[in-house]
Order: C-alpha cells, then sequence, then structure tokens
DNA sequence: ACTTGGATCTCCT
DNA sequence: GGAGATCCAAGTG
C-alpha cells in the first residue's frame, strides 16, 4: 500500500478531513511500524476560523500549516501533550485536519508501553478503551512530539496509507472545545466513523 | 458513567 | 496575566 500522495493533501480541507477518516496513520520507529486505522478528524481553516492557531495569521509555531501541503503539524497544548495534525490546501491557506482519534491495528504493545509505561495484559479495560481516543493520547501512543513536527508525510516515517477500508458511515457534527470561537464553534467540521 | 481539579508550555494582550 | 484543538486520578452515583 502507498502513502497518500502531496496531491490528497491538496484539495479542501473538509474533503481532506473526511476522507481521512478511515485511513491508515503509520508510524516507524526504532525498528518498529506501528499502525491504526484512523476514526476521528476536525478540519481547521484559518481564514474563516476563530478556532483555528492561522485565523491571526502566521507565527513561528504555525509557520509550517502556512506552506505546501502533506507535512505534519505538531503542536503542545496545555502545556504537558502533543497534537498531531495534516497540512492541506495550497501555500499560504493556513489550513489543516486535526487527527482525534485512532484505533489500534499493528504494534499495540508497544503503544501500550509508550501511554501507561506498562504491558498490554498488565493495562485495565478503561486503559486499553482509552488508549488512542483523543489527540493528546494518540500522540503518547505512537511517540509523536515536538521532534515530529513539519515531518514530510509522503516521504518520511510518518505516514497515511488507504487500505481500503469502507465498511462504515461517516457522521459530521460541531467539533469539540472550542466554545470560545463564536460563529465557528457552531461549523459542521468534525468526522467521526460509525462502523456498520 | 459522569464530574472535578491539577499539571504546566506557548502565544497573545 | 490568562486562556487554550487535553488527560488522568480520585471521587461520587
Amino acid at each position: 500500500m502507498k502513502k497518500l500522495t502531496r496531491e490528497f493533501y491538496n484539495r479542501d480541507t473538509l474533503k481532506v478531513a473526511s476522507e481521512l477518516i478511515g485511513k491508515i496513520l503509520v508510524r516507524e520507529y526504532g525498528g518498529d511500524i506501528l499502525s491504526a486505522r484512523i476514526v476521528e478528524t476536525e478540519a481547521y481553516i484559518g481564514a474563516i476560523d476563530k478556532a483555528s492557531h492561522c485565523y491571526k495569521g502566521e507565527t513561528d509555531r504555525t509557520k509550517v500549516m502556512f506552506g505546501p501541503p502533506g507535512y505534519a503539524y505538531v503542536y503542545l497544548i496545555y502545556g504537558m501533550y502533543y497534537c498531531f495534525n495534516v497540512v492541506t490546501e495550497g501555500e499560504g491557506c493556513g489550513s489543516g485536519v486535526l487527527i482525534r482519534g485512532i484505533e489500534p491495528i499493528e504494534n499495540i504493545e508497544i503503544m501500550s508501553f509508550n501511554r501507561y509505561g506498562k504491558r498490554l495484559k498488565d493495562i485495565t479495560k478503561q486503559q486499553l478503551k482509552n488508549i488512542s481516543n483523543g489527540p493528546g493520547k494518540l500522540c503518547k501512543a505512537l511517540n509523536i512530539s515536538k521532534n515530529e513536527n513539519k515531518l514530510d508525510l509522503t516521504k518520511d516515517e510518518l505516514y497515511i496509507i488507504d487500505d481500503g477500508f469502507k465498511d462504515f458511515n461517516l457522521e459530521r457534527s460541531k467539533r469539540i472545545n472550542i466554545d470560545y470561537a463564536e460563529e465557528a464553534k457552531d461549523f459542521l467540521w468534525r468526522f467521526t466513523m460509525n462502523r456498520l
């Protein structure tokens, strides 16, 4: 299976966000391959979106989102967690898609250790359920941090592939935790997977 | 299952 | 100084 191309990311952000549902996020490091199904995404379109880091223009932090599509934007939130985004559309747009939830496929054992410092057999049911169902959680599970910021998703060891999985319905809803964003908080820019 | 407070970095006013 | 694209442990129902 091939990595998604620059052309895939170089499209309308809402289209990319919706089509990323069901794809497989792959992370290679230390000689291992970790993979997981993407089940939740959110679109952020800087120019018209008060919830976006890019709304007020370019800063050092958001620079990569104004660059070409297909790159990783990783940022620190609340001082302790990282969030992973893919950059979309053309240069100068300040837009991207936040990956909010994934379900482990390969090497869940390593994800368990990254998250809890414990073997898979030693974590609780609740911990297993919460292993990668949030933006900060999935970054920890996949060992994604500041170092992975600005990686090229079409070339580097962090990328997304399509295995043709389609046994689900797509659901659209309002985005999470952006109450301050005025009219933008009602945009239906969150996409989730409902399995059949 | 749901609620609450604490941890603590980066950007902006 | 203050808020934020968050998570967890500890508590309650």
